[in-house]
DNA sequence: CAATCATTCAAGTATTCTGTTGAATAGTTG
DNA sequence: CAACTATTCAACAGAATACTTGAATGATTG
């Protein structure tokens, strides 16, 4: 191939792939994927969750439909927006090791919000799965039920956060209780633990959250309806 | 925590990761990535490889460099880009293998300016390292000589595609040869497979770079220098 | 079929990003 | 320590992006 050709090839592919890398290059768009693989969600919902303007959320998601990372069903009167595929997950998660791993201001942020974490004693997938499979641990999903019906942790109880202090006496003190979130950066299992804890009860914390779960492969279960 | 602080915290969080897709969202640093991930590299030497003018291609490294994603060294009087991490390799594989399935036109691209690859027979890595382990295949690594010394496949011959016409008498027709190059963009390897066929040779091309192999811990050798 | 409702579009302004050019910097080498 | 050289900085014009506001769409429902 002649060179100057070579260099338009080049210059169109990276391009191409850069559509990707720029749809993404906004932290509200960011919120987004990461509330999308949650579950499915229309316009609305996500413009309440990350606190902007309808209009606003709705140029963000074209921009990422653009991008063909997500996509979009209609379902009676609103447009459902979910994750294209797994691989828009896979992408997400290796962005987010980065960031952490590598990114000091993020574990700044972390620290200065979310206090000392260490104390939660989180627990890794791997051994989650071994203390369920011996029935010594009660999970529980602490999202908003919307989420929980979407996709959980096969065998976890759904007690949104905000629901936790009146259901309090649902709980056995006797078994350990691991609660689950959204994922690493989502408050509602630390204010679970906290919470717990203060009322007696042995309470932990999931490592990731239910993508980073169900992304392994290990078993989730959804109440979705047909 | 409060709600206007709990807002604060993601627009912060989400910020401080869209740094990272903000800096690889441009073609141009993309492919810098692509470079870097076949090895260090001096800040002339990418420029000349891209094309471009040197104060733009230093200023898209710093950009690369603020989020922490390539770093650097001095060596005399020329200054060393590499990949900060391992991470980073798998951040742009995570890219890739999106757009390559979702993105039609990264097809589109390769059909238009590749032609039709199917006849390359493309060697996947396991293959490939059962056929080494036999004894029964030759490999080639066709990219310029500075990308082999940085690194290459345990076994593999360094014959950089400018050189290949001239140096086929080294080859033996009797076994298989496969070559390979920085990925599966890159159309050294696919120019090698067509000379050796031309000439009588058994030539296949192995399926990604040099990159994927290392990523997936498969056996590698370098030639560097103290 | 008219009213309703979620979503998208269009236009506008403020901000950020891109590539160029020419000068500045900071190591290195004779 | 002076000359050299690779790299970076600064300043610029032009292009692209973010968020707001208000109007337009287009499917659904009574």
């Amino acid at each position: 191939m002649e060179s100057s050709r070579k260099r338009l090839f080049k210059n169109e592919l990276y391009d191409q792939f850069a559509r990707l890398t720029k749809a993404l290059g906004s932290g509200r768009r960011l919120e987004l994927i990461e509330l999308l693989a949650q579950g499915e969600r229309t316009v609305e919902a996500l413009a309440e969750e990350t606190e902007q303007s309808i209009a606003n959320t709705s140029q963000h998601l074209q921009v990422l439909r653009q991008a063909r990372l997500v996509e979009t069903t209609r379902a009676g009167n609103y447009i459902r927006y979910r994750l294209a595929d797994d691989r828009v997950l896979r992408l997400w998660l290796a962005l987010r090791d980065i960031g952490e791993a590598r990114l000091s201001e993020i574990t700044q942020l972390v620290r200065t919000f979310l206090g000392d974490r260490e104390h939660l004693q989180a627990v890794s997938g791997d051994e989650l799965r071994r203390r369920l499979a011996e029935r010594l641990v009660v999970v529980l999903d602490v999202r908003p039920a919307v989420e929980y019906e979407a996709g959980h942790i096969h065998g976890a109880r759904s007690m949104p956060i905000a629901e936790l202090r009146n259901r309090l006496k649902e709980l056995p003190k006797s078994r350990a209780i691991v609660a689950y979130c959204r994922g690493p950066y989502c408050v509602f299992a630390d204010e679970a633990v906290a919470l717990l804890r203060r009322k007696g009860y042995k309470a932990y914390r999931l490592e990731g959250g239910f993508p980073d779960w169900a992304i392994q492969g290990l078993p989730t279960a959804s109440s979705a309806r047909p």
